[in-house]
DNA sequence: GCTCTGTTTTAGGCATGCCTAAATTACTAA
DNA sequence: TTAGTAATTTAGGCATGCCTAAAACAGAGC
């Protein structure tokens, strides 16, 4: 299917190669081997490698790749990749906000629809939100301009005893995890202590408020991010 | 690309197919000629072939084709085309109350969209705008269940001279006709009168509440359609 | 340095869906 | 009935983007 339904050059397929190299290089734009492309987005390493060559002749590169050696993603690479990653984020937040979508379903129908969203849709979205800078898991929404800065958060799991933390993010990749999390009341926002570390699999959190404590485990903890308490708010 | 980011088998070409021959089938469900096909969707007719070929040996086949013959919709494929018809629809009403689209703008995005919009986010956006029942150009939205029956309006230029109209829908297939329309004050629930017939390809036609008289070319009086007055509302 | 293992790339295939050019069929009018 | 034209279909190609199997390479340990 030749560019009907698409904007300029771009497919849905070289978005997602686009995300998942802006992902998995990390805040370091560290390379990305094929083969963790290959798993991150579910098909044969072969396959990754010819399309990591289309995507680094093509006229603008979007790719520097070199055999052997994995890609990164070049300044127009990472712009789209920015701008796809914005899409899937402020329709999260849209479909939640508006919608009455839950949160463990936002993923998905972002997923689908991200890359068939035009500038001036993207616009009328964030006007309509208010420009917001989190998506409903807590992520930070690109700017327009494609300014975008993660926060430097830290997993749960690596999180100091008795250090006063803030829920910062969490997971959106499994619905059913999202949940299990709800349930327990770990929205971003949150305050939280770690009472004991990784013990038989699971950690003794105090949950800021109410001061009672849950035993959270591993699973679910790895899905977790958190900042020190005393900086700024970051409001769900 | 395979179906990853796709409803069950359904490709958006082949549902650009299946409403182009709704579209062109009328309310007799004639059969639809490859070329009339291939002119409607801006493609050749060698390639309308191949397609009708493959959608009528699907399993569940969603037209019916014999060679020389051109297509009709089976069962499937009308409930099929009628789905994504409605999904377009929606999203113009959509885009249009919620996020301040013109009645000139929907179109476009709509037709992108309407692919890749699950039931769920139908169902939501239908319940946000309380189920409507025509989209901002006035044109009628099938329903959930398939139920779809198109008013039996007339073209304005078909209409007898003095009789009391209300326009019912307008086309809206060109954004700056839709708003040399719209600055012509023609928009679906305005009551007119023809005061004159095609002469010098234009209309003379009176507007209801301002008694005013407008010259109407041809080319836009063959987009406005239009009903008896006395039935009940079209409010846009 | 060399081998072993696992990663990565090449080679060849398949499905989708479009194209052009050439054949075929249908229709219309003499 | 028969030609001539227009519509339609076949045949062969191309790009995308995935696959498998097999070859090539890289890095670790000996």
């Amino acid at each position: 299917m030749p560019s009907k339904s698409r904007i300029k050059g771009h497919t849905e397929s070289a978005d997602d190669y686009l995300k998942a190299i802006l992902e998995l290089s990390g805040p370091e734009d560290q390379r990305v081997a094929s083969n963790a492309l290959a798993i991150h987005l579910g098909i044969r390493a072969a396959s990754v490698t010819g399309m990591l060559q289309k995507l680094s002749t093509d006229k603008p590169a979007l790719v520097k790749y070199q055999k052997h050696h994995g890609a990164r993603l070049t300044t127009a690479g990472r712009k789209r990749a920015l701008e796809v990653l914005r899409h899937h984020r402020l329709l999260e937040r849209f479909l939640h906000d508006f919608l009455d979508y839950g949160w463990d379903e936002v993923h998905e129908e972002a997923e689908r629809l991200e890359h068939f969203i035009s500038e001036k849709l993207e616009d009328k979205i964030a006007a309509k939100l208010g420009d917001p800078l989190l998506d409903p898991h807590g992520h930070v929404i690109p700017e327009r301009n494609g300014a975008f800065s993660a926060r430097d958060e830290v997993n749960l799991l690596n999180w100091a005893c008795g250090v006063p933390a803030l829920i910062s993010s969490v997971s959106d990749r499994d619905a059913s995890d999202l949940r299990a999390i709800e349930r327990l009341g770990l929205r971003p926002g949150t305050s939280v202590v770690v009472e004991a570390g990784v013990r038989n699999a699971s950690l003794l959190v105090r949950i800021g408020g109410q001061n009672s404590t849950i035993r959270l485990g591993q699973h679910l903890a790895a899905q977790i991010f958190v900042v020190a308490r005393t900086p700024q708010a970051s409001a769900a």
